[in-house]
DNA sequence: CTGAAAGCGCTTACAG
DNA sequence: CTGAAAGCGCTTACAG
């Protein structure tokens, strides 16, 4: 049957609480008693249950990661499974574990699955990621006190966050470009503008443009939607204009694949006709043909930062810097040659 | 403060098991004790702590997922991505929670952990995925008697388990292969041939060669690692074999990646020198050059049924059919072409 | 240093 | 149909 505290207590001729003390860890207990405690336990084949522990502790040791995109989009982005590594190895450090709740936005009782999710007390914490600037998730935060740590940068919000600095990136990865003496750049977003990061990126890459005094053509800037697809059917509209860039950014490498594919069936021939960059640095980018030249993200210590954040707020601690946006680097590679 | 069901009762003026009995749709409250209670909680924002619930119930709802490979091998790899995926579909729709454990199998305190998530009582189930045929996680479990189902395909072990039919996916790999007249046909496997899924996929480009009368030759038939690393590596064996062989079957689309930049960095012509097909059918395996012939594992069926199957285990029934292979499919594009 | 007791927030027979 | 009570398996002041 199952073993209880009691068993253990009876076996080792103690009070329950004895034997709480020693499985706790309390200072207080004569070396003579703890060995004693032990042995029984090991013997009955203890381990306290977590329910009760955590019932009259008040705390569950959880940390649930909410992923706001789609359920699809949390296990298949490989960007954010490394994200979610860095949470994993943080997070079990301190004793923690992963709840994994995906969130969808269209999903109609999304809201009140999260307000559920806190109330029910599943986790100490959460890391939310993804989430658009308009999410309703941002106003429902509003009433709850439970520790929130956000994957992404949201200006004017003021909950804490940890990001990769997605607008220098996209601006070294335009500067990059520009070096290599290209005038005439496009651009493809990750996502909808309605995501911070994809704002962010397009802002890096008209920054960069700006201060080089190159002329800024909106129309060949175009939105991605996170997938190959969609940046095969970005690339092709902009392989369609009537002055054609030299090169383009592509602020995700996974659309920058479908990039590739595109300028591939149209004729392009790359590099030579064609540079182009991407973000993120998924673990295919150096396999593509031509390698592509990105951006990486340090995708695992955002993570790892966010998990860490989180704690400190479950521990009531007070960090001061609670924005944190992490650095990103240029990674060269065949896809970017000079005009 | 916290709202706790006391508070409910008493605003509700009823007894706590009224409350309790509203909240778990019990038959026998009159429609309008129902309705004043209902009220009441939704007034003071009730929900009932889900500690207090399992610690009574003595279940959790929570289904945990533990990935035996290494932690990164879980997060990196895109099909257990679309597994995990499937886990979560299907848990979500009985109101299971996932709890995701990577155990590495180099993990000095592995199989305590396993035990302590299970006696702890963490979860009601779990799911284990990709154990080495020889992991002492087998034996830790024959002593528990908590459902488990595993993902992967383990002859000889008693356990419910689903698994794509890794035997009979190669094995249409290599027959096509073959009907394009290829003779001499190498193989990369996906992983060391510890785990069982890399031993059936050689077994079943085994059979095609001897169904076909084709002769073996184990110089050309070489162990990858899970990564395309290791893919190319293993290809410039191949490549640099005294007989080269003119198609190699890669049993797994990541590894594949490297062998194709094995043979674009040794000059060789692809598909025109060597044809090569996959396995897996990752994201990316239309948008490589070529566009990469594989077998498509239903990737998220398999966490769908792994955790259909552990959901009634958990329930208690006994369904007959517990040891689940999988169709898999031929998708064929460009990088196999006849010799 | 240790035991007995109260209590965490629920569910569930047990009476009525 | 409903309330009072016991109990789930722990932790933690409270005495000693």
């Amino acid at each position: 049957m199952h073993v209880t505290i009691k068993d253990v207590a009876r076996k080792a001729g103690v009070g329950i609480g004895t034997v709480s003390r020693v499985f706790n860890r309390s200072p207080l207990v004569s070396q003579e008693t703890q060995m004693r405690v032990l042995q029984a336990a090991q013997e009955l084949g203890y381990h306290p249950d977590v329910s009760a522990r955590r019932l009259v502790q008040g705390r569950t040791r959880i940390i649930a990661f909410i992923e706001r995109h789609t359920p699809r989009h949390l296990y298949v982005d490989a960007f954010m499974s490394q994200v979610l590594l860095g949470v994993h190895t943080e997070s079990r450090e301190a004793g923690y574990h992963i709840l994994l709740e995906p969130f969808s936005t269209t999903d109609v009782n999304g809201d009140n699955r999260l307000i559920q999710l806190i109330r029910e007390k599943h986790a100490d914490g959460i890391i939310i990621s993804g989430p658009r600037i308009d999410d309703p998730i941002f106003s429902t935060l509003k009433d709850e006190t439970l520790p929130v740590v956000l994957h992404g940068n949201y200006p004017g919000v003021a909950l804490p966050s940890v990001d990769a600095d997605n607008f220098h990136g996209a601006k070294l990865a335009t500067q990059h470009l520009i070096q290599l003496g290209h005038t005439r750049i496009g651009m493809i977003s990750n996502g909808p503008f309605e995501y911070t990061a994809a704002v962010a990126r397009r802002d890096g890459y008209l920054a960069a443009l700006e201060e080089a005094d190159l002329p800024i053509d909106p129309a060949i800037i175009l939105p991605g939607g996170f997938s190959p697809e969609s940046g095969y059917q970005a690339m092709q509209v902009l392989l369609a204009s009537d002055q054609r860039p030299s090169a383009v950014f592509v602020a995700s490498d996974t659309v920058a694949v479908g990039a590739i594919k595109a300028s591939r069936a149209a004729g392009v021939n790359l590099p030579g006709d064609i540079a182009i960059v991407g973000f993120d640095d998924i673990p295919w980018a150096a396999y593509l043909t031509p390698p592509l030249t990105t951006v990486r993200l340090p995708a695992q210590e955002i993570g790892r930062q966010a998990a860490k954040l989180l704690i400190q707020l479950i521990d009531g601690k007070s960090p001061k810097n609670t924005q944190k946006l992490l650095p990103t680097k240029l990674i060269v590679r065949g896809s970017s040659t000079p005009v």
